[in-house]
RNA sequence: GGCGCCAUCGUCUAGCGGUUAGGACGGCGGGUUUUCAGCCCGUUAGCCGGAGUUCGAGUCUCCGUGGCGCUACCA
């Protein structure tokens, strides 16, 4: 039988970092075993505060993003169609009849007032939380009549209250629990509609699904889940529970950790294979000498579930930013332009659409920035330069390298010596100029060199310095020499 | 409170009874005399505690401690 693994994340907002790692994983662990990655929304929560369908866009564009599209999903469609849970209300509810009739479950008429009093109370007491199981063993002329009053009621599991429940788990091996530990979960709503216990194990059941691939957080609702397999004869599918991810002090990452929307590092500047790269490492290893720095397909290629850890990550920020960076490095030179294009846009350094002269002005550039680009929103700053006129210097690179009547002198000379020609600026003829002007005054070329560059990008930091003038060109370094001169304070 | 999971440098981790406990990020120092970045070199720092098993424990067992998670008609 052909493995197949789901992602199902619920509408609940922006997806969070920690929800498309399981993503990876459920890709990475379908297309290891050669099998599908479907993906299915589980919107069976609908109240308002929680419910927000403006997220599945998101999702969509994390998903696609990432590179993993997913085989069968809401958007494509597939042989298991519908996936949305929504929209396959009457399979929960044939599955919970099923359930009821093989005593496995029972209808519960209890109020949620009472309920919450219920809890309260225990919690006065100390005591462990759950229901109370009151309906359980409801006389059966008293349910009759409740349920011919149409008195509302949810249907729940009826744990055994004696003996264990236990799955292997890939990640985490052998996990048991005490039945009495178990609550008789509910598994259909008043309203009819399933939670997510019941609608996650039909449909995985439907859907075929073998790996359910899923945080760590979902380890002590796993028995329920096992019991209604167990109840319905049905097959268990692979457990795989990956650890959580956390923020910098250790608590469950949330947004005061700074950026966890998925979108926010899409906006950023971060690369889909560094992403990927980076949440893959967040719990998996692949063991000793390996090489961190890896590419999707080096990863699909080194990957074995047996190989993740069991314990929380910490999201390191400042790890991810050097990742980012290194898979910047690794990029094809063109593909680095064109992903560099919309935050050069952003920045209205550029057209939108871009001009021609743009784009070669681009291609030129990029080169020399590749090594000092973390985040592709670094760009903007690193390359306005190039892209703007006329430029401003720094106060403090001015202070330093445009004052007095040497840094006149450079500048002088230099527009000198490069003025008459009319062949383009080269870099040889960038460094013999320098050259020529740190002779010419007597000095080494390094306070020429500064000067320079301050007078043509405004800033003390950037690319070297005779590939930025070869590319800035001879007429633009010219008119900002000139320009610059004007800048020199006494 | 109950239940579950986890526990090696600050962080991510390798280690699967015998190692000088290895790598990466970060930090620090140096080199590349063209800044920044990059690159190279070096350095910093760790087995939570206590019993037990064993000739020998980071590795196995138990207890403790700590952290995290779940404990909804949320997922």
């Amino acid at each position: 039988m052909s493995v197949r693994v789901r992602y199902a994340p619920s509408p609940t907002g922006s997806p969070h970092v920690g929800n498309l790692r399981t993503a990876v994983f459920d890709w990475l662990a379908a297309r290891k075993y050669g099998g599908q990655f479907i993906a299915r929304l589980e919107d069976t929560d609908r109240d308002p505060s929680r419910y927000r369908p403006e997220g599945i866009r998101e999702i969509e564009e994390s998903l696609n993003w990432l590179g993993i599209t997913p085989d069968e999903w809401w958007v494509s469609g597939g042989p298991c169609a519908p996936y949305v849970q929504s929209g396959r209300l009457h399979l929960y509810r044939q599955a919970a009849e099923e359930l009821i009739q093989r005593q496995m479950a029972y209808k519960c008429f209890c109020t949620e007032e009472r309920l919450a009093e219920m809890r309260a109370q225990q919690q006065a007491r100390g005591a462990p939380t759950g229901y109370d199981r009151t309906c359980r063993d409801m006389p059966e002329d008293r349910r009759a009549e409740l349920e011919a009053a149409g008195t509302p009621h949810t249907v729940r599991l009826a744990v055994p209250m004696h003996g264990q429940t236990s799955y292997s788990d890939l990640v985490y091996g052998d996990v048991t629990f005490d039945n009495r530990t178990v609550d008789d979960q509910v598994l259909l709503k008043s309203n009819g509609w399933p939670t997510y216990h019941l609608a996650v194990v039909v449909d995985d059941h439907e859907m075929g699904i073998t790996h359910v691939i899923r945080g760590e957080d979902w380890m002590p609702s796993t028995p329920k889940q096992v019991l209604i397999y167990q109840a319905l004869g049905w097959e268990q599918p692979v457990w795989v529970h990956i650890p959580l991810t956390l923020g910098p002090d250790r608590k469950k990452l949330s947004k005061r950790h700074g950026s966890t929307q998925f979108t926010d590092f899409i906006r950023q500047g971060y690369l889909p294979e560094a992403m990927f790269n980076f949440l893959v490492l967040l719990g998996w290893s692949a063991g000793e000498g390996m090489q961190e720095v890896m590419s999707v397909s080096e990863i699909l290629e080194k990957f074995d579930p047996g190989g993740i850890g069991r314990n929380p990550a910490v999201f390191d920020y400042d790890k991810l930013r050097w990742m980012n960076g290194e898979h910047i490095r690794r990029c094809e030179p063109q593909r680095l332009c064109d992903l560099c294009v919309p935050f050069l846009q952003d920045a209205g350094l550029i057209g939108d659409p871009p001009s021609q002269d743009d784009l070669e002005r681009l291609r030129n550039v990029v080169p020399l920035m590749v090594e000092r680009l973390h985040l592709l929103s670094d760009a903007p700053g690193l390359m306005a330069p190039f892209f703007r006129d006329p430029i401003e210097p720094d106060p403090a690179g001015q202070r330093k390298w445009l004052t007095g009547a040497d840094a006149r002198r450079r500048l002088e000379l230099t527009s000198d010596l490069l003025s008459g020609a009319e062949t383009p600026l080269t870099e040889q003829e960038a460094e013999a100029t320098v050259n020529r002007v740190g002779e010419m005054m007597g000095t080494s070329r390094a306070p020429v060199i500064h000067t320079i560059r301050v007078a043509v990008t405004g800033t003390t930091v950037g690319a070297g310095l005779f590939e930025t003038l070869a590319v800035l060109g001879r007429e633009t370094v010219q008119r900002r020499l000139r320009r610059a001169m004007e800048w020199v304070v006494d």
